[in-house]
Formats: C-alpha cells, structure tokens, sequence
DNA sequence: CGGATTTGACCGGCGC
DNA sequence: GCGCCGGTCAAATCCG
C-alpha cells in the first residue's frame, strides 16, 4: 500500500518534523571492528577482518525504525547538494535495479543521519534519495538551504511511504 | 599529507 | 540449517 502523493517540499519537512520520533539508543559504533586481530598472519592477505565484531548492540531495542523519508527527483547529479556533508560508507548493486545503490552518512559526528541514494533502472535520470533519521545540527555555514528548498519546483518532489 | 572515496568482505535477517 | 540479499565496515586508494 504504497501510495503516491506529490506534496510541496515545505510541507514534507515539516511533516518530516512534526511526526518524527527518532531514536537514539544506538551510540556510535566506532569501535565496531576490534584491532585485536591475533590471527593476521594471513600472508599475503590483509583484508582479512577476523575481529569478533562485537558490536554492542542493544537486542530488546531492535527494530526501532526511525523514520524514513524517501523521494524521487528528476536530476542529472548522482547526489544533490542538501546543505549537509555527506561521506559514502558503501555501494551496493541490489537485485531489481541496474545501477549501484550509494550509502552516505553525515559527516558530523553528532549527527548521525544516513541518507541512501538510489537510482531507477527504468529512468535513468530519475533518483530516489531515502533520508534515514534526523538531522541534530545546523546544516551549513551557509545557506545552501534557499538553493534547495527554493530552488526545487514543488511538483517535482513526489514522496510515497510504504 | 589528510580526508573522502573505493571496493571487497563480512554480518544479520529473512526466505526456502 | 543453508543460502540469498541488503546493509555496513574498513584497508587501500584517490584526490585536493
């Protein structure tokens, strides 16, 4: 039941806003890969990750889904300027779609958004960004928020929840 | 030279 | 229980 239903950019995120109850119980996982690897004599190969990955992960807090806000916009670039720093942490090539799905982050440390870019096979030029959390800072130096809110045509955002 | 990106491996969940 | 699939990590590499 995944209905579509193109709304103007203001109102997304300030529904985006009002109906936001992320959480944040997941702490920051740097720690995630531990450095006492005892067993890297692996000659020749140094891409062996043998740590335990003991990720401290909280199972009665599972599947807490924050909030997901995704959209389609017709552009050419891979990834729109937002205002905030994004890092890629990944790519994937999913079954259902031709072309790699990027995974970024923000760049700030106390913010701890992910935003997954992905691009239809169908439509080349069209290219479904998905927000994953909220944002716990200011975006910029500068407003880079007028060149996105304003300069984005209303009727070419179009959001559908599932 | 430092930080972002690349990219293969790895992990957890889910389906069979 | 095994294998597929999506998501993430991190060493290596690239680029300013």
């Amino acid at each position: 039941m995944c209905k579509d239903s193109i709304i103007n950019a203001n109102q997304f995120f300030y529904r985006d806003e009002r109906g936001v109850s992320f959480m944040r119980g997941r702490n920051a996982i740097g720690n995630y890969g531990g450095e006492d690897d005892h067993n890297n004599e692996n000659d020749g190969k140094p891409r062996l990750r043998v740590s335990t990955m003991k990720m401290k992960r909280i199972k009665g807090r599972k599947k807490v889904r924050e909030p997901r806000f995704s959209f389609k916009t017709m552009t050419d670039v891979d990834v729109l300027d937002d205002g905030y720093k994004w890092r890629k942490y990944g790519q994937k090539v999913v079954k259902n779609t031709l072309h790699p799905r990027s995974y970024y982050r923000c760049t700030e440390e106390n913010c701890k958004v992910k935003k997954r870019v992905e691009r239809l096979a169908d439509d080349p030029r069209m290219v479904i960004t998905t927000y994953e959390g909220r944002h716990a800072h200011s975006p910029s130096d500068h407003n880079l928020e007028d060149s996105f809110m304003g300069h984005l045509p209303s009727s070419h955002l179009t959001n559908f929840f599932c």
